[in-house]
RNA sequence: GCCCCCGUAGACCAAUCGGCAGAGUCGCCGCUCUUAAACAGCGGUCAGUGUGGGUUCGAGUCCCACCGGGGGCACCA
């Protein structure tokens, strides 16, 4: 029987120990480099899940990397601990939700203490606490000066399910990102982040997320989505010739202005309401109802017939002089450019559909290729049919004509260049009660009237169980104590606003409050922002993409502009690190597939789980648990445990005598690792930390033997590099080796550069590109002398024959290839 | 439909600048230990890189097309 350690005794022995020593407490003195090693805070739901312990075993890494490398580390952790499903539970099991929710992050914060992360606890916060929303309520209110939150009205997503107003971003498929609920369409007035305002902003300083990984950087272009093109104005007449306000649309292709033969305006867009004359009012009314009936999943549904009804006037096409129809149609959208288009069907399938629903004109300017036999031809190629008396643009490509149209359209003051954007405002009210108050009033006299500063917080006010049972208002609406109130400005009556915001808002600015979360003259302190901000490091989910890695972007710009930052990105560097599925699908109840963290490390304790995270995979990929190997962690930890039990030399030795080959193996390895960590690759790096194991176990078992300088120099080394994933282990390997706790306190091995240097080197011979002869060789050998050993090598000469050797390609000192005729 | 990422042994994954396809792990086979088995240890095993072209002295790596998997956007004018 071989010696053995026992890890959950370890985990129990070291965890009061490391909580008594508190290693990784950020300094902030100013005694060393600062580093801010961020990772998403988690929501309270239940226990830590496997995800969880990926994220925090990739995160701990580099976090403890750092500070072995002598910074100074700002590791925090806290909980986004407002939301759904604590409401959810509460309404369940008829209590408050902060019962559940802070049950639930004190079992969060055993289980991560028990995992042996490296946070530090003094800077833990939760975003439901009156301290921290406090000072979000404050930020809400500095948003709302500039003009950047704002009330409006305007047709919304809902989710019956959850009874509350859904963002943009929550929406997916036409499905609550949430629950899975059909998401319909309800017109309310709600409050509004300007995020539209920064949409140029948040493409343009893409430009400094160089360590961002390029999918997230896809999808939040995609999902700004820039449109260049021109707004054009169309005149209106009603049916008796009488002169209407000209009306804007925003096209893309103003170069195919000629062949607009009709004109739409979105049938839910208040200008359709507005020109509809009176003999179309009831035909237009009825279509509305029914468009108001369809789900967003119903909308967007593949080949569907297209639908609308006229209007009763006309636009004048202002290119071409004519007369055109104006229809209302549900294929155009309300908050998209101006919420109407001039539809021209030679170049665009949609309005080629509705033309040919409708019996309207089909006219190309853009002459398709001779082969085209398609029906809206949207590609490149020369303008016909599109002259005047002032202008023609026959004959010019696509890009020539869009500019000469759009300058015409400049000169005649009938239109200009433009850009559009696809995102839309940030929809920040919900219906729900667990959730960050908005911190206004409406006052009956005076309208909506900001909360005082010096009446910060507005508390959320005791309700529980059925009374946050949702009824597609507000819960707090009913809570009549609380909503109403005298207006802070003319002491009338006034009413609170009922919604509170989206759990969205809370993370975007959480890591500015960790930088001294107890701050109490602002939101965070701005001298300890500028020590730690941004943060050097941000390892989380791809799933937010385009959710809360857009908004926080957005948040820190706004603070920018308020004067409240010198920085325009939260963090230059990000992680997404894959999922952990099991047999090839996500987890899930009713696949039955579900794997527990807790039971994992019950079975094969907390180093040997977070080995086989970081192992399994390159960070960013998905790890299947039915692939890879707990028990083989297990086994790898004991061997490298065994290194520290087999070693016979004293501590303190100098390891300069000991043995030349297992120190280079060492020396190589602290090398490598630094690098590997540094490019994020830690599986690789572990890869190398087994390979120093297992040439450690030789060299003791077959080689220099235990008591050798360098097996004690490689064991100390093993014991540092794995303490950034195996704690626990490596602990007990650095007491068996005769040091005191902590190993986080033992210094980065230093490498010698000399050990780094090899005496010789394989240098391959190729003739032709294929490998004929390995040579050893000296690491500075000079090409003309490589070039002539490898010509004089026996199986080189084999291989040339009586060829005539036409080029020799050398790379000292690795490689040749003999090129024969 | 448009855009992005990825395809390497039975599985998970390595392979700095284009330069010997294999570091590590799992699995499997054999041996040692054991009364036996398990555990453990030692040794071994298998691919020419999704397919087809191209560039190059040389391609897993660069380029093109296609196939397969994953993701983003999508009636956005």
């Amino acid at each position: 029987m071989k010696a053995t350690y026992d890890i959950k005794a370890a985990q129990d022995k070291w965890r009061p120990v490391w909580e008594k020593l508190d290693p990784f407490r950020a300094k902030d003195d100013g005694s060393a480099e600062r580093r801010y090693a961020l990772t998403m805070y988690p929501y309270p739901s239940g226990d830590l899940h496997m995800g969880h312990g990926e994220v925090f075993a990739l995160h701990d890494v580099l976090a403890r990397y750092w500070r072995f490398r002598g910074y100074d580390v700002l590791n925090p952790i806290g909980w986004d601990s407002f939301g759904l499903p604590a409401e959810n539970a509460a309404i369940r099991n008829n209590e408050h939700p902060a019962t559940y929710t802070y049950a639930n992050i004190e079992t969060q914060a055993e289980s991560i203490r028990r995992y042996g992360m490296s946070f530090d606890w003094s800077r833990r916060l939760h975003t439901s606490d009156p301290d921290y929303y406090r000072w979000q309520q404050w930020m809400f209110l500095r948003f709302y000066e500039k003009g950047l939150a704002h009330r409006k009205a305007s047709w919304v997503n809902w989710c019956p399910n959850d009874q509350t107003v859904l963002a943009n971003e929550q929406v997916v498929q036409g499905e609550c990102e949430r629950c899975g609920a059909t998401v319909t369409k309800r017109e309310l007035t709600q409050w509004y982040f300007k995020i539209t305002d920064y949409a140029q902003r948040l493409l343009d300083d893409m430009d400094q997320l160089g360590r961002w990984p390029e999918p997230i950087l896809t999808a939040q272009r995609n999902w700004i989505g820039r449109s260049e093109g021109a707004y054009i104005d169309f005149p209106v007449e009603g049916p008796n010739g009488e002169r209407r306000a000209p009306v804007r649309v925003f096209t893309t292709r103003p170069d195919t202005l000629f062949g607009a033969t009709f004109f739409v305006v979105a049938a839910d867009a208040r200008l359709a309401a507005e020109l509809c004359t009176d003999e179309q009012r009831s035909a237009y009314e009825a279509y509305l109802e029914k468009v108001k009936q369809e789900t967003e999943v119903d909308r967007l549904a593949v080949d569907r017939k297209k639908t609308g009804v006229f209007l009763g006037v006309h636009a004048t096409n202002p290119a071409t002089g004519e007369r055109i129809p104006v229809y209302a149609a549900d294929y155009v959208l309300a908050d998209y450019g101006t919420g109407a288009i001039m539809a021209v069907p030679g170049q665009d399938q949609r309005d080629w559909d509705f033309a040919e629903a409708f019996d309207l004109p089909i006219v190309r300017t853009v002459q398709p290729p001779d082969d085209f036999d398609g029906e809206a031809y949207v590609g490149e190629g020369p303008a016909i049919n599109s002259a005047n008396d002032e202008i023609s643009l026959d004959g010019m490509a696509v890009d020539e004509a869009k500019a000469a149209i759009t300058e015409w359209l400049e000169k005649k003051q009938a239109g200009e260049g433009a850009v559009t954007y696809r995102m839309r405002d940030w929809l920040i009210s919900r219906q729900r009660y667990w959730g960050c108050p908005i911190p206004i009033v409406h006052c009956e006299a005076c309208g909506e009237v900001p909360v005082p500063d010096d009446q910060l917080p507005v508390e959320l006010p005791d309700l529980r169980g059925h009374d946050l049972a949702p009824k597609g208002v507000s819960p707090l609406a009913a809570a009549s104590e609380w909503v109403n109130v005298d207006c802070p400005k003319c002491g009338g009556k006034a009413k609170r606003d009922t919604d509170t915001m989206d759990t969205f808002v809370d993370s975007s600015w959480y890591f500015l409050r960790y930088c001294n979360p107890h701050y109490e003259d602002g939101p965070f302190d701005p001298e300890a922002v500028r020590r730690w901000m941004p943060a050097d490091n941000y390892f989380g989910g791809a799933e937010h993409a385009v959710l809360h890695l857009l908004y926080f972007r957005f948040f820190i710009k706004v603070l920018h502009d308020l004067g409240m930052l010198d920085f325009v990105e939260p963090t230059l560097s990000l992680v997404n690190q894959g999922q952990v599925i099991n047999q090839g699908a996500r987890m899930s109840k009713s696949r039955g597939n579900g794997v527990d963290l807790g039971e994992q490390i019950d079975n094969f304790g907390v180093d040997a789980v977070r080995l086989t995270m970081v192992f399994a995979s390159p960070p960013e990929d998905d790890i299947d648990w039915a692939d890879v190997s707990p028990q083989g962690s297990v086994r790898f930890l004991q061997r490298a445990w065994r290194l520290a039990h087999d070693v016979a030399g004293e501590p303190g030795v100098d390891p300069v005598t000991g043995d030349v080959s297992l120190r280079q193996v060492t020396h190589r390895t602290v090398h490598d690792a630094a690098e590997l960590i540094d490019s994020f690759r830690f599986n690789v790096m572990l890869a190398r930390i087994m390979e120093l194991v297992n040439a450690t176990r030789k060299a003791v078992d077959s080689g220099c033997g235990p008591a050798d300088p360098a097996v004690r120099e490689a064991a100390e080394t093993v014991a540092v590099l794995l303490s950034l994933v195996a704690p626990y282990t490596a602990e007990e390997m650095w007491e068996h080796l005769g040091h005191e706790p902590t190993v986080a306190n033992a210094d980065w091995p230093e490498v010698d550069p000399e050990l780094l240097v090899q005496e010789s080197i394989t240098a391959v011979v190729q003739v032709q590109g294929k490998l004929r002869a390995k040579l050893e060789v000296s690491p500075d050998i000079t090409d003309v002398d490589l070039e002539r050993l490898a010509l004089a090598d026996a199986n080189v000469q084999r291989a040339v024959g009586d060829r005539e050797v036409h080029r020799v390609i050398v790379r000292a000192p690795k490689l040749v290839n003999v090129v024969v005729g």
